[in-house]
Order: structure tokens, then sequence, then C-alpha cells
DNA sequence: TATATAATTATTTTT
DNA sequence: TAATTATATA
């Protein structure tokens, strides 16, 4: 976790693309390349781009030349999409039918942006700067504080996540008097968010709503009320949620025509990567940007001529239904764009016969689906390779020996090696074994970074230096570190601000009006209040966001009480508060001009897929080649990522597909397409296991083989291992179902193959507070000890390498 | 108000 | 199991 922006676009020097450049760049770039360095060149001639054609098959040649009306590019798995997508954008700016600044990329991640833009940049130079190259999200939230005024916003908004809508959702129950239990925040959060993903506002909702009846008549009027008390704090604090982000701009784009003509004017040619993950909201803002339908309605006065509109998708690769991305808008793009062109790349250049064929196998078996069989012309490769386990240790035990073996045998580094599971939790028992056996490894996601504790509180306190009507946030840190004030004072100070219709920043400020309080409260809520004007004061004095949260650490006193505190966990917490100031330090070195909104605004957009350990390429060639490490991470940030050597892990009914998806077909046929990501991520090796028996919150369970390993026809399959022990036991001869019995820790010992157990005298006493080396983590603290004897289990808080559980018998642990 | 202890509840997937 | 949250008590 230690570079977090070094993935992300920034503007300005980037010397690794630049040592890049040469090789990437195709040799008819000598003539051509001059003339478009500043995007502004007239480059008509027709061989201005022709060198970008080189290499591409016909239907990605096609995809390339392609200009007019809309454009659906069907791009299966591995086809070059982001080749394709590249080269486009290249000959566009090389040919002079578009300039670097009307260009609109959106991807998912900032890590698809970041490397288009790279890609992009290799092939026509530095030009290609200028272009818009972002997630719909960051493209939103960069159009709205643009425009904030417009909207009566102020341009330091806040962006609240997942985490602060429900803090805002809790405080509106509350106001309203409702039952925490019949409406959770939770609940009442994700319901607003898939309103707000179909563009229905506070008042849409109510109209309609008020027509149901029956059962849901209830929740639904509840949830309405929620519903415009929410956006009404949201307004009030000058914040947005996350949907927010995209309805907003998309209620901007439509009730502001000429804001609506200043970006149409502007963007000339849109591209969408991922389609077929939009959402409703995602699906309007394109077409509002684009202004097609605008266009063929015939708005009157002077029409923008609509954009050049690409749209690349795979519909057998959508896997966030879930989050109200419909499949429709793929599907249904023809429709809708009765003019567009649509283009099928089914060439696959990553991926061995063998892989696709278990792929196109699983997938097929989807119902209502457009048939599309991926092909390579690569070879059969090697088999697949299958493993049963008996419990999820041993499964993680397998991987682990082979991913040992495969380095050995055939010089596989550990950052060609990734490791797949359906959820997060699954991570722990690989984890376990990886430490054991010393392979450097890298989790992605999971518990973020941003949503540490310690991270939430110092970010807390940014927030509301930026923005003095986030309540949410202020009020978070009221009482961080304890300062006096609890529940009643701030319940009086909120009642306060209710009353008087001021936000609760602004009620701080005149806390001396609020009745109820003691002398004691006010004295704290003045003193917070001073120490918050301070922070501003500093803030507004053009300090960069480095030292404004290096004083918000030393002034409130935060820094000081984890410092002091004897939790060694504590400790950690110090340094990933560091690590945060780092992240500041190197925001301001990048960007010079950012201020602290910019700052936030960064913060408030990482996703857990731009924390990818990158794979550097000029490392490879050093004289002592960097190894990489094995990337454990779940199947859903795996999508747009190859790895030469693939585990797909924990194929059992109930844990791939996931419990909760088995009762709906709709939900299943997702699954299965996320099966379908995981397997088509593999180039050369792919391994599929399961195991018989899992323990989930500390109950072992046993689950039957995942009906999708069912469908991989069984020759492409070299099984290791066919069958579970139990399994075998069971049918050699009937007896009482002793079912649910975990292996024995003995039993497992011995099995744990390469790495040796120290005899049972052997196995270090520890006590919570020792310090200790281990050979993989180096010098660590004990912060719990379980267990005694041969069994006992520390667990170690490694600083920058976290805290792990380590089995003490089978760990290179040293007690200091 | 702050702390210690008990109780509960959670594991899909995330921009 | 473990991590968060409610409740009682100082």
């Amino acid at each position: 976790m230690d570079m977090l922006f070094t993935d992300l676009p920034l503007p300005g020097v980037n010397p690794s693309s630049e040592s890049r450049l040469p090789a990437a760049v195709p040799p008819r770039s000598r003539d051509g390349g001059d003339g478009q360095a500043d995007g502004t060149g007239p480059g008509d001639r027709d061989d201005a781009g022709a060198g970008l054609l080189d290499g591409l098959n016909a239907e990605q040649r096609e995809a390339v030349l392609h200009s007019g009306p809309p454009l659906l590019l069907v791009a299966g798995a591995g086809s070059g999409k982001t080749r394709v997508l590249t080269h486009r954008i290249a000959h566009q700016l090389a040919t002079g039918r578009v300039r670097a600044p009307e260009v609109l990329a959106i991807t998912f991640t900032n890590k698809a942006a970041a490397e288009m833009r790279e890609r992009v940049e290799a092939l026509v130079g530095p030009a290609a700067r200028a272009m818009w190259v972002s997630t719909f999200h960051s493209a939103c939230v960069r159009i709205l504080r643009r425009e904030h005024d417009v909207l009566g916003l102020r341009s330091s908004f806040s962006i609240y996540d997942a985490a602060d809508s429900q803090r805002l959702l809790t405080l509106v129950t509350r106001e309203l008097g409702l039952d925490a239990k019949k409406y959770p925040a939770k609940v009442l959060s994700s319901r607003i968010s898939a309103l707000k993903d179909e563009l229905v506002d506070p008042d849409g909702y109510a109209s309609s709503s008020g027509a149901s009846a029956g059962s849901a008549h209830e929740f639904d009027e509840v949830l309405s009320a929620v519903y415009s008390r929410y956006q009404a704090r949201l307004r009030q604090a000058h914040a947005l949620d996350f949907d927010d982000l995209i309805m907003t701009t998309v209620n901007l784009l439509q009730a502001f025509p000429a804001v609506a003509e200043h970006y149409r004017r502007r963007f000339r040619q849109i591209l969408v990567d991922e389609y077929q993950d939009t959402n409703h909201a995602q699906y309007v803002l394109v077409r509002e940007l684009a202004g097609w339908h605008r266009h063929q309605d015939g708005d009157g006065g002077r029409p923008v001529p609509p954009a050049e509109l690409t749209v690349v998708g795979d519909a057998d690769q959508s896997i966030y239904a879930f989050r109200g991305a419909t499949i429709r808008n793929i599907l249904e793009f023809e429709a809708d764009y009765p003019q567009a062109r649509t283009i099928l790349l089914e060439q696959n250049y990553r991926s061995t016969q063998t892989i696709l064929s278990a792929a196109n196998a699983v997938i097929s078996r989807n119902p209502d689906r457009r048939p599309k069989r991926l092909w390579t012309d690569a070879g059969a490769g090697p088999q697949i390779v299958g493993y049963v386990a008996d419990n999820e240790h041993e499964e993680a035990r397998f991987v682990a020996e082979e991913i040992d073996r495969l380095g050995d045998a055939e010089g596989v580094r550990p950052g060609d090696v990734a490791v797949f599971y359906r959820t997060n939790a699954q991570s722990r028992a690989l984890e376990e074994v990886l430490i054991r056996v010393g392979l450097p490894y890298k989790v992605v996601g999971g518990t973020r970074f941003y949503e540490r504790r310690e991270i939430k509180d110092a970010i807390a306190y940014l927030r509301a230096v930026a923005n003095p009507d986030d309540d949410v946030n202020l009020r978070r840190v009221l009482n961080v570190p304890k300062r006096g004030l609890g529940d009643r004072s701030e319940a009086m100070l909120a009642a306060f601000a209710e009353r008087e219709r001021l936000s609760f920043g602004a009620a701080l400020d005149r806390a001396d009006e609020a009745p109820g309080l003691g002398t004691r409260a006010l004295t704290c809520l003045r003193s917070f209040g001073e120490l918050m004007a301070g922070l501003r004061e500093l803030a507004a004095s053009g300090a960069g966001p480095a030292e404004v949260l290096g004083a918000v650490l030393d002034r409130t006193g935060y820094l000081a009480e984890l410092r002091d505190s004897d939790d060694p966990q504590d400790g950690s917490r110090v340094d990933n508060l560091a690590e945060l100031h780092a992240v500041a330090t190197e925001f301001e070195q990048a960007e010079p001009d950012g201020d602290l909104g910019d700052f936030l605004e960064r913060v408030s957009l990482v996703a857990d897929s731009d924390q990818i350990p990158a794979d550097d390429p000029a490392a490879a060639q050093d004289a002592t080649p960097d190894q990489g490490v094995v990337t454990l991470m779940t199947l859903h940030t795996a999508k747009g990522l190859e790895f030469p050597v693939v585990f797909v892990t924990g194929w059992e009914d109930g844990t791939f597909p996931h419990m909760r998806s088995l009762a709906d077909p709709q939900q299943l046929a997702e699954e299965r397409r996320l099966a379908y990501v995981g397997l088509t991520r593999a180039r050369r090796r792919l391994y599929v296991s399961r195991a018989a028996v899992r323990t989930a919150w500390g109950v072992p369970n046993e689950f039957p083989e995942s009906r999708f390993l069912d469908d991989v026809p069984p020759d492409l399959v070299d099984w290791r291992r066919r069958e579970s022990s139990m399994a075998v036991l069971r049918s050699t001869g009937p007896r009482p179902a002793t079912t649910r019995r975990p292996a024995a820790p003995s039993a497992g010992g011995a099995r744990f193959g390469s790495a040796t157990p120290r005899p049972a005298g052997d196995v270090p006493s520890l006590a919570v507070g020792d310090k200790v080396t281990h050979d993989a983590y180096g010098l660590g603290t004990v912060v719990a000890v379980e267990g005694g004897g041969a069994n006992a289990v520390a667990k170690i808080d490694f600083g920058a390498d976290g805290t792990k559980r380590l089995l003490l018998r089978y760990s290179p642990v040293t007690k200091l």
C-alpha cells in the first residue's frame, strides 16, 4: 500500500511513459508525429495514421477506422480491446479528425484510465495529456467543481463514501424518530442508491411510491421521507454521495442547456469502456454529453452536431448488476441508436485454447445470451489443473506448493501469479500459508486503507476544514480525540442547529446561544471551534494538504494520543497516518497548484483496483530482477487484468456460486459471468480448486462441488486430486455420518509439506508486548496470544506489513 | 462522560 | 471467529 497514487493519471511529467516511448512508437511517426505534437496540426494526409493499423486484425482495423455514427464494439475477453481503443484515439488524433482536448474517454477504474492515457501518449506524444481520460465519477467531479456555483454548491463540496452516507442516514432516522432496527441505515442506503442509479429524485419517488399500496407501502412511505430528508441534509452540508456525482451531473446538463452545450461543443469524441457495467444514470449521462437524442429530436436553436460515440463492452463480463448496471444498455444499444454500427471482436490474444474452451463451456450455459465464441491461434497449451482439498487450509497449501513448484521448474516469478476468490474473507487461509512458506504476496482490496478508522478520522478533519458545513464529518471528529464532548453536548448543539436552521458547524460558532449546555461543555465547544477556525485559517493562507494534515494531527492531539497509547495497534495507526501524510506530500509535489479540495477529491475516488501492484517491465531487465509478488484478490477486482498463471479457488456451490445467488436465476447467471471473467484472466496456466469443508464464522460446513466446474469438459482438466478424504471414506463403507469433523490439527500438520514444524519444546513462549523478528516480516510486536504449547497462535503486528496471526509452530519467529 | 463487559451480527461482489 | 455495538457501572 505504499504508492497509492503512482497509477493515477497525473498531468505533468511521467517518466515511465517517456522511457517506454521509443519502443512503443511505430516507425511511421518520424514524419507524422511532430505535426501532431501540439494536437492542432491539420494532419489530414491519408497516410498520417497508417502505421497505427499495423498488426491489427480485420475487425480491429475496422473499429479503428470507423467514423460517423455510434460504434458498439463487442469485445470478448482478451480480444485486444484496449489496443483498439488507444489506436482508435491515436488514429483520430493523427489524422486530425479530432483534437486531444475534444476526447473524453471513460473507464471504470483510475488504473485503466492511467493505462489508456499512457498508451495513447506512447502513440501520439504529449499532446495526449490534453484528453480527458477518467472514470465516470472523476469526470463528474471535474464537471461539478467547475460548475459548482450554478448549482449553489461550494467548490470544495464533500464527497461522501458509503460509510459517510450511512452515518448521515443514521442521523436522519434518529431525527425522524424511526426504529433503527426496522430501518437499518444499510438497507436505506442501498435503496436510495438504487433510486439514484435510476435518476429518481426524492420528489419523483414520493409521487410514485404514494400510489403503491399493500405491505410494502409503509416501508415506501418511510423510505420516501428518509430520502427527502437525507437529500436535504446532503445539500445543506454541501455534500454529494457517490451516486449524486452522476445524478447531479445529469441534472445539471438537463437543467442548464448552456452548460450542456459547452460540454457538447467540447467533447467531440466520446469513448466508454466496460459499457456493460454502466447503470441507467451513467447511460443518460453519456447520452446527454454526446447529444445524440437531442440532435434527433431537433432541439431548435443551433444544435451542436452529436459527438462521435464509441462504446466497448462484453455482456458476458457484466458482473455489477447488483449495483444497478444493466446489460440492457449494451443489448439495446442498436435499438437506442438505430444508425449504430456493431463490430465483434472474437479473436483472443491472451489465453490458450484450453482455457478459452473451458470459459466458453461455462458461459454458454447462460440463458438469453447472444452467442459468441472466443478463439485463438495460440495452441492448446497445458491442461487446466484441478484439485479437491479437504478444507480451505489444504486448498491454500496446494496453491502455495504449486506456486513454489512452478518457480523451481519453470522459473515462474511470484509476480506472474494471481489467486482469485469469491469473497474477501477467503484470503485469510491463503495468506496464512503464503506467510508460512515465505512467498511474497499482496492482497488487493479487503480492509481498505481509506476505510481504516484513523485515516477516516484524519480525512474527516480535512473535509470539515475544507467544508465548514460538512455535518457528518464535523460530528465524527467532535470528540475525537476525547475532549469531553459526549452525546449530550452533541445532541444539544444539533437541536440548536436544527431550530436555527444552521449547519452543525455554524451552530458551533454560536454555541454560546445554545440552551442546555453546561459551562464545561461550552468551554470545550469553544476551544474546538477555535481549533477548527485556526486550521481553516492555515488552509486559507495557502498551506498545502500535507501541511494542513500535519497541523490537524498535531493540534488536535490525535497523534500524541496514539503515541502515548499502550495498545500496540495504535502503533500501526501512527504508521498509517504517516503514510497518509506521505501521500499528501507526494500529491503536493505532483500537483503544486492542487489545494486541499483537490487532494480530498483524489482521495475520495481511489478504488481497490488502483492498488494492484504494477508489474514493472523495466525492473525485469535489471541485474537483480524484481520477482514481483503473488496477487490475491476477489474475482470482481480481477476484471480487466491478466496473469500468466491464475488460481481460481473455492469452486463450491455455496461459495462460488455464492449462497445468496442460488435461488435466483438472474443472480446465478451473474455468478456464471463472474466465473467466465475469472477463467479468462489466465494466459497460460489455469488452476481450479475447491475445498470439501470450509469454515465460515468459525463453523465448518461441507459444500458440494460448484455446478460451474461441472460444465468444464472433463478432458480439459488434469485432476491432481479428485475427491476429498471424506468422500473416499463414505464411498468405501457406509458409516454413521460423522460429517463436519474438521481435520485434526495433528493430521493437518503432517500434510503441510515443505514447512517443517518445530518440535513442541521449541515453540517460543510469547507474551503480549514482546518484540519478535520474523524471517519474512522483520520486526514485530506481539498483540495477542491464543492457545498454548504446540498450538499457540500469536497475533503479531509487523507495522507496515500489517498484523498477522501466526501459528508459532510453523512460523520463523524469534523472540528478542 | 468514559470505560469495561456482554451481546450481537456479519461475508457477497464496489465506482 | 472477530469485530462492532449496546449496556451497565464507576
